[in-house]
DNA sequence: TAACGACCCCGTCATAGCGT
DNA sequence: ACGCTATGACGGGGTCGTTA
């Protein structure tokens, strides 16, 4: 008989879902949601583009960091003799938006997994509480009946 | 031991919602 | 209206355990 109560549990780092539900996908949060036995890896997997300067010209986030010296050659060098420079805001700010979308995506995973280890607590924690009440009605129950007879 | 599936993490894109 | 942020969705790469 379970209610269908809100999910405002006591966590202190609940996460605030502005754009609706959580809908966890199952390829993502299948499973027990162990840290990754890799830990911390932060190589930047989907490169090849650092190389291909004639594409689309990203930018990587540390020649970000590192102001136009670390520009490539086709954007930084053609922006300081030709009315580039346009182009060159266009990607720098692109690739900013990136960096800065990149950052909250992992920001975002990290909430949304201590919101999800803080509910599977609270669960543990209920069930506890849940074993426990149903301990002390049949202990009642018992009592009772004992003064009944 | 190669193939495969499950899982995890990441980066990117699209978009809802909010502040200015 | 516009820019920004947070987040869902998607696809890719890596790791690990299992199985033929």
């Amino acid at each position: 008989m379970l209610m269908s109560m809100p999910l405002i549990v006591n966590c202190t780092h609940s996460l605030a879902v502005r754009c609706g539900n959580i809908s966890v996908r199952e390829k993502t949060l299948k499973g027990t949601l162990s840290l990754g036995k890799a830990g911390s890896r932060f190589s930047m997997a989907v490169t090849g583009d650092e190389t291909e300067t004639g594409s689309t010209g990203d930018l990587t986030a540390s020649q970000l960091h590192k102001p136009s010296s670390s520009l490539p050659q086709g954007v930084a060098g053609a922006s300081a003799h030709t009315p580039m420079k346009p182009v060159a805001d266009a990607l720098q700010k692109r690739e900013l938006r990136l960096m800065k979308n990149r950052e909250a995506a992992r920001e975002c995973r990290r909430k949304k997994k201590e919101y999800v280890k803080c509910l599977e607590n609270r669960v543990a924690v209920l069930e506890n509480q849940n074993k426990t009440l149903i301990e002390e009605l049949r202990t009642l129950k018992d009592i009772y009946r004992h003064k009944v007879e």
